[in-house]
DNA sequence: GTCATGACTTAGCAGCAGGCCT
DNA sequence: AGGCCTGCTGCTAAGTCATGAC
């Protein structure tokens, strides 16, 4: 982990000492007194040109690992569930390292320990059972048929119950997924009412509904999560419930808006939610209410739980939780802004790129971030240089374009008049280039800090994107959109159940 | 209501395979 | 054909939510 930035952070180092010594004999202990003293630079190079070794191996040797890969996948990466052959997610074991947890986590560092089969619960047909690695046994073996993992066991960081699961592409996972949206779908039908009905609630006598209302409404329109009480040692981020009166700031005008809303705040995996939100006139006063003669460290919604909350919400719909809010307004999002974003004349890839637009707006409501790819500058650099080069060709055409015109000969004879025409075309050919690479510019520095991939996966329903498709081809055959343009192998496989209903006229 | 626990979903990142450009 | 990016996939952390004991 040398070259990471984890061993920069004193928490991590310190986490790291101490387990560390846990594991050295005692002259060990008494030699090895201080982390700053010691030198991995032997140990770091070992790896270093182990995976050099590794990626300098002829074709041939590449090409057997491969195979060999290949082969343990076979084996050991698929069950068979009600009688279907379904791939495993995670077949192999999580091997030992430093525990990497994300933000300012207080145990980074720690030594995740070796998971042994002794450790580990098997969950299978009593005539299934795998046998355990030579001289060892497994924890224990269950036929529990009310669960869907197939094993289990709990790791030492934050003592947490790890499981071996199907993958996505199983029936299983399949049907789960298509009952999420269908719930989500069912919240359309009632959305109306329960606006309604939250809004209503802000002026209701007793605070605790206020702050349900409040709450309700943040999740509703910003997409927060719902945001349980954490235990200490563990990042400090927080979800709607859980807010602080610090990471709110009340702006009675702001940037030409009334009753504005500033949330600041780590949300999960300590990534930040900083917006500036104008909201309503009784949301601000009741905000202004619930903050009153507090500390900036108490609950912003003293009175509420997630639970509390989502009993309320359990009441309203069955099924209905906070999350299905999130799903709910991701899915009808992508579905209206597909409708705005696309015509059917426009070309394939001004639908794809629509697409991923529309995407977009989904993975910005939801707060999805990333780091900006390490590649970004040069590629970045690379695509203005090819913008500056356009830029000069443009400019170029136009002077000959000019030239071509200021001639005393042009509009005479017909072959004068042809050039003219040429020049024209080349301007608006290269015009066209240079808009182009503009706005794939734009696109590509708007999109630097967005993570698409999680609310296409975990929050649109497939459905709405496979109607999409079908409508798109449909309408205009030259420019159809092909699956394979939207989802990827490992995607299609996910969302098999979506493509098998195929549903051209689905409507979330 | 509170707390612990178990099960399952959602999350960003690293590394690498494979597609694209020269 | 070869090298360079880019996007995919695997990995595992970190959420959500239900349940049950008190």
């Amino acid at each position: 982990m040398l070259h990471h930035e984890y061993t920069t952070k004193e928490v991590f180092r310190n986490n790291f000492f101490k387990d560390w010594r846990k594991e050295m004999t005692l002259e060990e202990r008494l030699l090895i007194t201080h982390l700053d003293k010691c030198d991995f630079t032997e140990i770091h190079r070992y790896f270093v040109d182990k995976a050099a070794a590794r990626k300098a191996l002829p074709k041939e040797e590449k090409q057997k690992l491969k195979e060999e890969a290949a082969k343990l996948q076979q084996e050991f990466g698929y069950c068979i569930l009600d009688g279907h052959r379904e791939k495993i997610g995670n077949f192999k074991m999580e091997p030992p390292g430093l525990f990497c947890g994300r933000g300012e986590h207080p145990k980074m560092g720690m030594v995740k320990r070796r998971v042994l089969s002794e450790d580990v619960v098997i969950n299978c047909s009593r005539d299934a059972v795998p046998g355990p690695p030579v001289g060892h046994q497994w924890r224990e073996v269950c036929s529990d048929t009310t669960v869907t993992w197939l094993a289990a066991w709990t790791e030492n960081i934050q003592n947490r119950t790890k499981y071996i699961a199907l993958n996505p592409s199983s029936k299983l996972k399949g049907e789960k997924d298509r009952q999420k949206y269908e719930v989500a779908r069912r919240l359309g039908g009632l959305v109306d009412e329960i606006r309604a009905q939250y809004q209503a609630a802000w002026e209701a006598p007793e605070v605790k509904t206020r702050q349900r209302a409040v709450a309700l409404y943040f999740i509703d329109k910003l997409a927060l999560r719902a945001g349980h009480e954490k235990e200490d040692k563990t990042a400090d981020t927080v979800g709607c419930c859980s807010l602080r009166v610090e990471h709110v700031r009340l702006h009675a005008r702001a940037a030409g808006r009334q009753h504005v809303v500033e949330l600041d705040f780590l949300g999960k995996d300590s990534v930040r939610y900083h917006q500036l939100v104008s909201v309503e006139e009784p949301v601000f006063r009741n905000l202004q209410l619930f903050m009153k003669n507090k500390k900036p460290r108490d609950s912003l919604f003293d009175r509420l739980t997630t639970s509390s909350l989502n009993k309320h919400l359990q009441h309203l719909m069955h099924g209905l939780t906070a999350k299905v809010f999130r799903t709910y307004n991701a899915s009808v999002t992508l579905q209206e802004q597909l409708q705005v974003l696309t015509r059917a004349t426009d070309s394939q890839a001004d639908k794809v790129l629509a697409y991923s637009r529309a995407n977009r707006a989904v993975a910005i409501l939801c707060n999805h971030q990333r780091a900006t790819p390490r590649s970004f500058e040069t590629s970045m650099q690379a695509l203005r240089r090819k913008i500056e080069a356009k830029e000069a060709q443009v400019a170029e055409a136009q002077e000959e374009l000019q030239r071509a015109m200021a001639s005393p000969r042009t509009g005479g004879d017909s072959k004068s008049r042809r050039l003219l025409q040429q020049r024209q075309q080349r301007l608006q050919r290269l015009s066209g280039q240079l808009a182009r690479a503009r706005a794939q510019a734009t696109a590509k520095d708007e999109n630097k800090q967005v993570a698409l991939g999680t609310s296409k996966l975990n929050y649109l329903d497939p459905r709405i994107s496979i109607a999409w498709m079908w409508l798109m081809s449909c309408r205009c055959r030259r420019f159809g959109v092909p699956v394979e343009k939207v989802y990827s192998r490992a995607q299609r496989e996910r969302f098999a159940w979506a493509l098998q209903e195929g549903d051209e006229h689905f409507q979330f």
